[in-house]
DNA sequence: CTCATTTGCGCAATCGGTTTCGCAAATTTT
DNA sequence: AAAATTTGCGAAACCGATTGCGCAAATGAG
């Protein structure tokens, strides 16, 4: 491997030279020139990128905490994150830590260590302890997807979780369900608890007692969901219907359902949480809430790179609206044992119920707003921070790559 | 961020006992070691990573180029090599390149840079210019999954492509089909030659014309797969069975089956190649040939540590077994037309056919062996280099991994 | 109580770049 | 043509660690 004094030396130049010269910071003369260019292809000559981070001050790379690789949906908003940095001329420092706190830490340790410029986490309630030690210790973070309460001046971006629990919950009400189980990742998790709440509010809502329902917290595995299946049928008066707050899960729980002879939706309808992409190709197809995980990623690098330029305002939550997508896992209840017992009350199989649920309800912390249900891509305002109602826009409009220093956009009102 | 300075003038030590005592590599005082956990405890001290590896001369991290992360087979590999590589105390540099061959040279070259330690492979045959003058530039790879033709001293380990698709070619033609398409990847990757020549060849022993066969080759996509399936039909006389050579272009031509009305296995029989977790969720559940990813990373890993640690021999390729999964999107052709028209030939709907489909053909370059659909882990000898007919293990077992040297099982036969 | 070891620790070079400062030559100004 | 600028480039300090070498004190042997 050349190194800058060698260029330097075959060159007839001083090392300075090379390094201002390929960093564009100083002209030379057409004879300098050639012999550099000449001396650079001759001994293909590559900077070492740990040198010049060390010189810098800098990395080049950006880390993403991330607890499962192999999870899709992990794996979707990674391959996001990638692609969003990447146009920002960076790298990705990808972090598996299969939900091991133990390995959380000594990643961050790690990271923190110089290794990256910023870090983008995505994980749940562990090694705050390491996590907020890495934040003091001035690196820039942003959380993504996974709400974490009591981290202090941290830019986050999340699914708006609470509205989409009511969202599912609402939708199951309203096809006629009474009793609907709620089935999730860890309890912990500050997702899992806002979309309890989202559920457990919509079925208030709905006249329903949501302390009677059966609730199973879990693991974010289908194996999980295969193994809630038989708890959930096992009671006397089982579930017509379950809210699972992960498609992984669900699809776990669809599976055996076929294997245990249970009918989905007629003897028990489904919806889902974050229609990672094979959630349309099971049968039947998953009802569920769709996550915006490109907006997730895209917003949250946009955030990293702001807090790196410092141009980032106080810390702020962008909370992303989420999506109902009706498909076939959700029906009305009993639809076989109703079609003896009752009247033919309902009995259309693909069913149109009221399409707006509900006139969506409050987010979780502050304002109102919402009826997230509709596709189009509203973003609600920042709840943590400053909720000023003057037009500020939440999100700053990803205003310019670090490379090129200009911020066109977002006019400064002085 | 306090440096190793401000730790030894805090201890009132010099920087290298600092230094020396923090790796290991110096017994001090009782006193003086109090003064030093008190400095380093006090300034919350981290050894800065970019100057540490420079000064060593290493850097710490594998790098581990891929395609697509989110596609779940490669991000299973993926978790399984973050896995592997954390055992040693290494940290991962994962890169997701889209398929995109820039993207793949820029990130090889910013690898190559010194940001890495070695780098584990998979890709395509784009960009090998770069590739190859990364090597030559003294970069440890080791080529995983993807057969990569004429890459010099270069370790790799991939699936046995080729006795997966004779193992598949062949169950389906003992099945009875007589017409069976050829659904893949890009046609130009190594493993999709591979699969196809094993699925030629079972077909000319089975007396089938491979040539009059409908091949498809396209994308690793769902989208793709459902768009094949079309295709797939439109001619006069449509194929009775397809071999879709990765699950997850099988996974979307069994949704555009159900879509379109036609009955998997009924109308067609499809196996796949992979196994990638949901293929046992979707309905029907996919036959395929399963892919050791587990092991291929942790070889690939161990190979790689194995060239680090210059204990590697010389290049050689790991060519693993694969193993026919028989579940239900296979059976007998025209199982629905035949009932009609012929004697009830082949009733049955779960296919009991010949287990073991063949005598397993000859491996794809060299010698024979095989018999790869026994789950037995057995491993077949390095075709590439030198084919000893000596008992050399050809994997040779890890001598001396960095951090935990100890490796229990496969004991060394001598 | 010497002499030979061992042990504990500091000095300074090194890794491969970046960057400040400043000199000398080339260019422009009067 | 002399003075004032500008331009091209080199010397050396620096980023934050590691590490070879060497010295002094503590320890052991005789």
């Amino acid at each position: 491997m050349a190194t800058i004094q060698d260029v330097a030396k075959a060159a007839g130049v001083a090392a300075s030279t090379v390094s201002r010269y390929l960093n564009g910071q100083l002209r030379v003369t057409p004879a300098t020139e050639a012999r550099l260019l000449d001396a650079v292809a001759a001994l293909g000559y590559v900077p070492n990128a740990q040198a010049k981070n060390l010189a810098r001050g800098r990395s080049g790379a950006i880390g993403f905490v991330v607890p499962d690789i192999s999870n899709p949906y992990f794996g979707t908003i990674a391959d996001h994150v990638v692609e969003a940095v990447e146009r920002r001329g960076l790298m990705v420092l990808l972090c598996s830590t299969r939900s091991q706190a133990v390995k959380e830490a000594s990643y961050i340790d790690l990271l923190a260590s110089g290794a990256i410029d910023g870090m983008l986490y995505l994980g749940s309630f562990r090694s705050n302890v390491r996590l907020v030690a890495a934040i003091h210790g001035g690196l820039p973070v942003v959380v993504v997807d996974e709400p974490i309460a009591g981290l202090p001046d941290v830019h986050s971006v999340v699914m708006d979780d609470y509205a989409g629990g009511y969202q599912a919950a609402s939708y199951l009400v309203a096809l006629g369900h009474r009793r609907i189980a709620f089935v999730s990742g860890p309890a912990e998790l500050g997702s899992v608890t806002e979309r309890r709440r989202g559920y457990c509010d919509a079925l208030v809502k709905g006249g329903i007692d949501p302390e009677a329902q059966l609730s199973l917290p879990g693991h974010f595995t289908e194996q999980f969901g295969a193994s809630a299946l038989p708890r959930l049928l096992a009671g006397p008066e089982p579930p017509t219907a379950a809210f699972v707050a992960s498609d992984y899960i669900a699809l776990g729980m669809l599976s055996a359902a076929e294997t245990h002879g249970i009918r989905v939706p007629e003897d028990l309808s489904v919806v889902g949480f974050d229609d990672i992409r094979f959630s349309q190709y099971v049968r039947p197809r998953l009802t569920t809430i769709r996550s915006p995980v490109e907006r997730l990623a895209q917003i949250g690098v946009d955030m990293l790179f702001d807090r790196l330029a410092g141009t980032a305002g106080p810390a702020r939550t962008e909370v992303l609206p989420v999506e109902l997508i009706v498909r076939e896992s959700a029906g009305p209840p009993g639809a076989a044992a109703a079609r003896a017992a009752r009247t033919g009350t309902a009995p259309a199989h693909s069913p149109a119920p009221p399409d707006s649920p509900a006139p969506a309800p409050p987010r979780s912390p502050a304002p109102a707003s919402a009826h997230s249900a509709a596709p189009a891509p509203r973003r609600s305002p920042a709840p943590a921070s400053a909720h000023s109602p003057a037009p500020a826009p939440p999100h700053s409009p990803a205003p310019a790559p670090p490379h090129s220093p200009v911020r066109p956009k977002e006019s400064e009102v002085t």
